[in-house]
DNA sequence: TCAAAAGTGTTTTAAATACACCCATGA
DNA sequence: TCATGGGTGTATTTAAAACACTTTTGA
């Protein structure tokens, strides 16, 4: 990964980091993995990322390594920030686009992971390798600026799911909790939801009426 | 710029374009240069861009491009996207980092141009080469998002500036007129600006206050 | 009848919008 | 005194926030 330099044109190696998020018992997770050890941060945990192939566009490649590493599939993925430090990588000029991804828990897009990998509550979150602390922070601020504007819950939620779920989500990443009636009125007016006229019993309570998005 | 390949590793050429903003006689344009006669677009309209060299940024790449192809220093500058499609550049894999700039006319700035550029009103743009008419839709949108949330308008005014002056570049950028007395409320009730406590007489007109960004 | 979560409305406050006239200046 | 842009206030509408009790279910 040493410099390339041909006929005065500056060549660098192209790389995707992700910031993927799940949230697991009711808290918000990041998936990370150890470096190879191929790698100078050798053992040390990184968001999961990788070279760009000659065949791949950022973006197919953030989905192949989510694939590769921790066996996710079919999953969201968006843009973040293009990291371009010159010395973020001791091995050379590797240059980053960051990614935010989110999932939910659903086995069929969980096969077997290549890598030992490990969802981390993000309050509880280890140092991170290379610049990959900077890369979460971008991360988490753009995923809780874009959960108030947007659906993107619907990503952190399987098909189906009741409004309470709904709520947990939104108050599960922005970290604080939101009045029950507010949020509900607040969602069914905008619209992007479609009830299923049907409920779900959980338990001994009264069933809750099931929703998807839009 | 072909295709470079070592050690079973991928290189990329990097790339910035930006997408430089400034208003010139109530028109919003843009900064465009004609490609270089070395490039596979030779000739045609483009926005300014180049290739990132070892020692650079990305973000240092946009400055000394805009700084040498146009003569414009001390600009703002925000990252928009990156742009990694296969075949973007015919030469190879190129990819490239697209920034948002904005200026405003103010002859310290400008010195002489090395290329042979062009403000073009944003409403009579001619096509672009490569891929920088979807850049450009990148760029507009941002602008007009951010400048209803933040104070990016102060990078196209000068320093002092009147309430008239700045309704003219929300106006401007946002492509419709505004409500005199409610847009003067809500910047002022904002508390990003601050008053010189000077007037600024042009013409025959009434004298209008002067301000500053906070 | 109890426990546990589901569900439901009104009042208050703040922000955005709509709207029209007088003021200061130099010619 | 006129033309030109500078400057100002109130009423209405809309959106956000605060706030507490009743309903349904199975054990």
């Amino acid at each position: 990964m040493k410099p390339v330099v041909k006929n005065r044109i500056h060549f660098a190696v192209l790389a995707t980091d992700v910031a993927c998020f799940r949230i697991i018992d009711n808290q918000l997770c990041v998936l990370i993995g150890r470096a190879p050890s191929s790698s100078p941060f050798a053992g040390e945990w990184a968001l999961i990322g990788g070279m760009v192939r000659p065949e791949e566009t950022a973006e197919d490649s953030v989905s192949r390594l989510l694939s590769d590493k921790a066996g996710i599939k079919n999953i969201y993925t968006e843009q973040l920030h293009t990291f371009s430090g010159i010395n973020r990588d001791p091995r050379g000029r590797v240059v980053s686009v960051a990614y935010l991804a989110l999932t939910h828990i659903d086995p069929q897009d969980i096969s077997k992971a290549r890598l030992e990998t490990k969802w981390y509550p993000m309050n509880s979150l280890p140092k991170l390798a290379y610049d990959h602390d900077e890369i979460m922070e971008h991360a988490i601020k753009h995923l809780r600026f874009k959960i108030h504007n947007t659906n993107v819950a619907r990503y952190l939620l399987p098909h189906e799911f009741t409004l309470t779920e709904l709520q947990n989500v939104y108050e599960i990443v922005i970290g604080k909790g939101m009045d029950k009636r507010n949020f509900r009125k607040k969602i069914l007016v905008s619209g992007m939801l479609k009830s299923m006229k049907r409920t779900r019993k959980k338990g001994v309570m009264r069933p809750a009426a099931l929703y998807v998005f839009k």
